[in-house]
DNA sequence: ATTCATGTTGTGAT
DNA sequence: TATCACAACATGAA
């Protein structure tokens, strides 16, 4: 459920509920559900995986970590976080985390950080990325304070399109890999959305959870990288590795072990 | 049957 | 004060 692009299918997927009014709410959520009843819902939105009802004041936010789920029109057989009636329907929450703000969403979100939003602002992600210093790619495209939306399919899927190892540092990527990263980091989140609608994302997959590398055929890494040890799948083959100068020692000797496997080198003939 | 993963926040230790 | 590590949440696919 939780990347950016499933947050936009549910939003597609709400449309029918907005400008109707909350005949019922309830939930086992820690917040005042009972402000919602009777209020016109003005709209639905979201935000990188945050899935936002707005109404005049204040709003709700959804978030489905990781094992959040959702009913429209049905029902599971389990407890709902929160549960909305309207006239035409119901919208219901499960095991997710559900927060009521106080404010306008504009006032609280930058609609320039989402990656799926007409107003991504890619040049701002790119200012961003430039202030850091030692983050690794894997790291720096699950920052949701810049990409907001992507998960971690996403990053590995991405990370591979673009030939990055993710343990990279994203000030040792030339200029222009940077800016295909941020740009891939959107157009693969299009994709995600696509595959997804069709039930065919899976079947899309590349390197995430793939045990060979469809580009150079050999056995793909699997392991878990960056400060939160995410499930990390990469090409030690096609996907090169860019350290800082710093840490150019360090990338000389790990470049020694490597050769010893002795990789063979393939060219690169997906083009994707 | 057991393990583990599309994620984030809060808490308490350092 | 800031940073860090880890617990907590809790479902369902493999």
């Amino acid at each position: 459920m939780p990347e950016g692009p499933s947050i936009v299918i549910l939003r597609e997927l709400t449309e029918q509920f907005e400008g109707k009014k909350v005949l019922n709410a309830l939930g086992n959520a820690k917040i005042d559900i009972n402000r919602m009843q009777g209020l016109k819902l003005i709209s639905c939105r979201s935000w990188g995986k945050h899935f936002l009802l707005v109404f005049n004041g204040f709003f709700v936010r959804v978030h489905f970590l990781m094992f959040g789920t959702y009913r429209i029109n049905e029902r599971k057989d389990a407890p709902p976080r929160l549960a909305l009636e309207f006239s035409n329907g119901e919208l219901n929450f499960y095991t997710c985390s559900v927060k009521l703000i106080d404010g306008n969403v504009n006032d609280v979100y930058d609609w320039e950080k989402d990656v799926m939003a007409d107003e991504w602002n890619p040049k701002k992600a790119e200012t961003e990325l430039m202030k850091t210093k030692t983050t690794k790619v894997c790291d720096a495209l699950l920052n949701q304070e810049i990409f907001a939306g992507v998960g971690n399919i996403i990053k590995n899927e991405v990370l591979w399109r673009i030939c990055v190892h993710p343990e990279s540092h994203v000030t040792a990527l030339p200029a222009k890999k940077l800016k295909e990263m941020i740009r891939d980091a959107r157009d693969y989140s299009f994709l995600f959305y696509a595959w997804k609608k069709e039930y065919v994302l899976k079947k899309n997959w590349k390197i995430y959870k793939k045990g060979e590398c469809p580009r150079c055929e050999i056995k793909t890494i699997r392991t878990w990288l960056g400060i939160n040890e995410r499930l990390t799948c990469y090409c030690p083959n096609c996907q090169l590795l860019y350290l800082n100068p710093e840490s150019k020692v360090k990338s000389a000797v790990k470049k020694k072990a490597k050769a010893v496997k002795k990789v063979k080198r393939t060219t690169k003939t997906a083009s994707l």
